[in-house]
DNA sequence: TTAAATAGGACTAATTTGGTCCAAATTGCC
DNA sequence: GGCAATTTGGACCAAATTAGTCCTATTTAA
């Protein structure tokens, strides 16, 4: 139903989690897991992914674990799910490569793009910083008014 | 890669089609194949699908077939997504029945439901006029534009 | 040296999706 | 009345994707 992948929603989930916790030392996968009830093996994984794309910074070996790697202010909800997902594109149509089999398909590609651009815009404009308790709501009241809806 | 189902896609390609197409008349789900290059098995179920949602007329038996149920600017693609995908909802969380198995995940339930909206209004903001030929482009360009981005 | 971590990647099971097909019901026309 | 052209409804299967787990290597602090 239009959704984003679970992982890619647990992602945002550990990321989260990570954003409320104590910024002056590094969390384990373990710590994360039973924290957020995300059996380890996944989390694991996530962690890793993450890590791997510069979301979170890693330490490896004894005393390890991870960290933000920039302030939660400056990691939106695109940068995670393309984390994941890769760019976000609603349709093939909507990246540079399209390769359309049907003929009729490319006529509706611009729409797509200026479709997909202002949902790619609603999306950086998500910091993790709006996703945590501690600045619940501020800010982004205005997100969905902003939008001039229909035309 | 947070894409909309390939069926949902082609949905919209036979809707914008149908749009395009001499609004006088019905037309049968072998010519809209025929003019799409969609394989007739999968036109006629989607076909089915749009009619069974309303937003396709139906007329069975011979000399029948389909045509839009309301004008072409008031069917949006918003409508036809949620047609095949059900409501527009980037996460269960989104949902009102969220039953979320893991503890952290509710409190990034709020942020999510704007999030959801912003996006939703976006795609009711198209309307399936402007995906087709005749309107090219016009009155779409000032989307992504009226949304403001950062925040 | 050892224990505690992350890194990388392979693997499998489960789920979803895409696509096809068949039988039934409806309707216009000869 | 019967036939042909349609839509309707639902079942079905194959393919692709996703979720989740596990194993082994590497790194690092104590």
């Amino acid at each position: 139903m239009m959704r984003i992948n679970k992982l890619t929603d647990y992602g945002i989930v550990v990321m989260t989690r990570i954003a409320d916790m104590d910024q002056s030392r590094v969390h384990t996968a373990r710590e994360i897991s039973e924290d957020t009830r995300i059996p380890l093996p996944t989390v694991t994984r996530l962690l890793k992914t993450l890590s791997g794309n510069g979301l979170l910074d890693s330490q490896r070996g004894s005393q390890g674990g991870y960290s933000l790697s920039r302030s939660s202010e400056d990691i939106s909800v695109a940068d995670i799910i393309e984390t994941f997902e890769g760019p976000i594109a609603l349709t093939e149509c909507s990246t540079n490569t399209c390769e359309c089999s049907y003929e009729t398909k490319c006529s509706v590609e611009e729409p797509w793009q200026k479709i997909n651009d202002t949902v790619k815009n609603a999306l950086e404009g998500i910091s993790l910083n709006q996703m945590t308790g501690k600045n619940q709501n501020e800010g982004l009241l205005n997100l969905s008014m902003n939008y001039s809806g229909g035309m």
